[in-house]
DNA sequence: GGGCGGAATTGGTAACACCAATCCGTGTAG
DNA sequence: CTACACGGATTGGTGTTACCAATTCCGCCC
């Protein structure tokens, strides 16, 4: 309702209009009635029902479980990464270009982190660059790089960018090559790799935008050098 | 098939990832078998292709056109764009923080926009700063400011970028009252506007990605000031 | 040759039966 | 009294058949 958005213009469909509103009138997590009840009630046919029913689950709205219900949740990045994985299997969207877009959402989410200087959040990101400077085993470290990125998006409080930022990582990081290559660099040159990310999270917990921003672009300046074309998610 | 992804692995589900690789395989545009036909052929149920074939029209790769057949399209931002809406409705994503996403695209496309150099893409952005130049109606800049934003991401040659501009200019603009602002904003003050647009394609002209990105920035900073907490796209 | 109309095709909906997974209440053994 | 096991009821998933509506295409008529 909010921004003068309503369900009904968001969907050409009648039924599924309709059926959007109910799902959001109630809560995340709340059950429907079952495919019978709710066919009766709104004067179609189960096929009909379902029908629109697999159109929201595609979308991430829904979610089916075989004979327990179908239940509401929370809009997800999910719908977004497998939509981007079909752009990719179909070569057009590429993935260099795919990267970019992650560049200039961490760049912002930098920006933002710094702007919003939430200290519990950023305290996050400081507890994951606590996790690289314990370790110099592969495995670790690109799981404490994952959790440090996670951090940063979720420090800049903008819910959107965090749900782009999944949807890209989802895709980004289905490739089995791209993380053996991204633990085979940050295993290269530990040292640097950790101050690059201290320095990310230093400007943030400073609340200094635009040293955020500049941290990051050095970041991901470090990433693509020596690489050549082969990027990846970092 | 390329950088390691596979359409089986994409989709959990056997029978959406056999026809997502059918369906991946022959090029846009193309007309896939009747339902009834390739129901046969894989031996399933109507019914149950029809779930699958629901589920890919909801990720925007197909489309499903009544006594016509079903066709393949190239993935389109569509989906992404409803997801987002819902996102919208369910005030789980805000309208601020979708904002803060186009600022964030929008300064990485001046970026390699002029980086690209494309002097054909670059003179469309010419082209609309133009047509801003050229009348001082309020409908009229509005899609020439419209046409000189979407040309800004062609000119990046980032299919992803592009992708997901379209997704948020897909929410973004259907709100009737962002878009009166918009109008009544750059009515406001026209040649202040017509030069920060100005300033954005000079310098992806000039191939000069630093200078890009603060052109696009100061073109933020004065949509922001001033409006305060009402956003827009611009 | 062009326009028109009907048959065949195609996606959309409906109604019914059945399967498999899950849930829940009950009863039984400890 | 508790814990577990069993079985019926519920729920989503699939198959089948029939019919409707929009579209297409071909042949007939003018």
């Amino acid at each position: 309702m909010s921004d003068g958005l309503i369900a009904t213009e968001l969907f050409p469909d009648r039924l599924t209009g309709e059926l959007a509103q109910r799902v959001l009138a109630m809560g995340a997590g709340k059950r429907l009635p079952s495919e019978r009840r709710m066919a009766e009630e709104l004067g179609v046919s189960r096929t009909a029902l379902r029908d629109r029913l697999t159109h929201l689950e595609s979308l991430g709205v829904l979610e089916r479980r075989t004979g327990s219900g179908t239940y509401v949740r929370g809009v997800r990045p999910d719908t977004v990464t497998e939509a981007l994985g079909l752009g990719l299997l179909a070569s057009h969207l590429t993935f260099a270009s795919l990267y970019s877009v992650r560049v200039a959402l961490e760049r912002q989410a930098a920006y933002e982190a710094a702007l919003a200087g939430d200290p519990v959040k950023t305290a996050h990101m400081a507890a994951a660059v606590k996790r690289m400077e314990a370790t110099e085993d592969g495995q670790e470290l690109y799981e404490a790089d994952v959790a440090f990125h996670r951090a940063l998006f979720t420090a800049s409080c903008s819910p959107a960018l965090e749900f782009f930022a999944d949807a890209l990582s989802g895709v980004l990081s289905r490739s089995v090559q791209q993380r053996q290559q991204h633990i085979m660099r940050m295993t290269g040159d530990i040292g640097h790799m950790r101050q690059l990310h201290r320095d990310i999270h230093l400007a943030a917990a400073a609340e200094d935008p635009e040293r955020a921003m500049r941290a990051v672009d050095s970041h991901f300046v470090w990433l693509d050098q020596g690489l050549g074309g082969g990027r990846e998610s970092g």
